[in-house]
DNA sequence: CTTACTTCCGTAGCCTGGTACGGAGTCAAG
DNA sequence: CTTGACTCCGTACCAGGCTACGGAAGTAAG
C-alpha cells in the first residue's frame, strides 16, 4: 500500500525475481507493460506485486507459464468454471506424471534390490534387467 | 539373429526410432559409429538395436541421455556398485519428485474442492488463493 | 541408363523459462 | 557538471532431446 512507483529494480527485489525476468513476463504477456509517468522510466506498483506472486505461486503448483497466462485473464474471479477447468485439466496431468513416477520408483528400487542382493555375482542385473527381457 | 547387415533406416525402424535418432545418438556416443562394409554404407546389426532398446528403457526410468551413457559404460556388467550408485542416485531424484507432485496434488485437489463447494459465489476461492495469503 | 529412394553429413531450429550482455539514455547526489 | 547507479531495449545464449532441411553421393529396380 506504500509504495505505487517503484522501478523496476526495486520492483524486481520487491517480488523476488530478477529485473530480466520481469521483463520476460512482461514480453510474454503474463505482466502489462506499464506506462512512464516521469520522464522516461516506469514505474510498478503494489497489483504488479501481487501478479508476480499469483505466476511463482502456480508455478510451483505445476502451471507452465502459458497455463498461468490462461488463468491470469480469469484474474477478476468471477468465471469459477473456466479456472476450474484449468486447474482440473491441471490436476489430472499431475496425477498421470505421479503414476508414472510411482511405477518408476517401484521398478528402480526393485532393481537396486536385486543388484544388492548378489554382491559377489559376475552380471549385475540392474544392468541385465534395462538390457531387455 | 537375422540380419547383421541392415541399413540406418531399417535399423530405425527395428529400433522403433528415427533415422536422426540414431545419428544424435552416435553423435553423444550412446551408439557406436558402425564401419562401412559394402561400399560406403553402414550397416547395423542386432546389438545396435538391443543398445538402443537399452536407452529407450532407462530413459522411462528417467534417465537423462547422460546417466545413459554412463551406464552404457558399464555394459560389461560387472561393475555393479557403479551401475548401483548410478541407479541409486536417480532412485532418490525420482523420489524427491514423488514428494514435490504429491504436494502439488494435494493443493490442487483441495482449491478444485473449494471452488466447486460454491458454485455461485462471486470471487473464486481457487484464483484467490492462488492470488495469495 | 535413368529414375527414384536412401544414405551421408553438416548445420540450424524447436521448446521452456529464463540468464547474460552491451550500448545508450536517465536520474539523483555531491 | 560529473560520477555512478540504474533503466531501456535488443539480441544472443543455456540445457535436453531431438527434428528438419538441403545438397551430394550411393544404390536398387526397371
Ligand atoms: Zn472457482
Ligand atoms: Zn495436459
Ligand atoms: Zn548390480
Ligand atoms: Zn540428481
Amino acid at each position: 500500500m506504500e509504495a505505487e512507483n517503484l522501478t523496476i529494480g526495486a520492483f524486481a527485489r520487491a517480488a523476488g525475481v530478477h529485473v530480466e525476468t520481469v521483463r520476460f513476463y512482461q514480453r510474454k504477456g503474463l505482466l502489462p507493460q506499464p506506462d512512464k509517468p516521469y520522464g522516461s522510466i516506469r514505474r510498478y506498483g503494489e497489483a504488479d506485486v501481487a501478479r508476480v506472486r499469483f505466476v511463482k505461486t502456480a508455478q510451483r503448483l505445476g502451471f507452465s507459464l502459458e497455463e498461468i497466462a490462461d488463468l491470469l485473464r480469469l484474474e477478476d474471479g468471477t468465471r469459477c468454471a473456466e479456472a476450474a477447468a484449468i486447474a482440473e485439466h491441471k490436476l489430472a496431468d499431475v496425477r498421470a506424471c505421479l503414476s508414472d513416477l510411482w511405477r518408476m520408483e517401484r521398478v528402480l528400487a526393485k532393481l537396486l534390490g536385486e543388484c544388492h542382493h548378489n554382491g559377489r555375482n559376475v552380471s549385475c542385473p540392474l544392468i541385465a534387467s534395462l538390457r531387455g527381457r
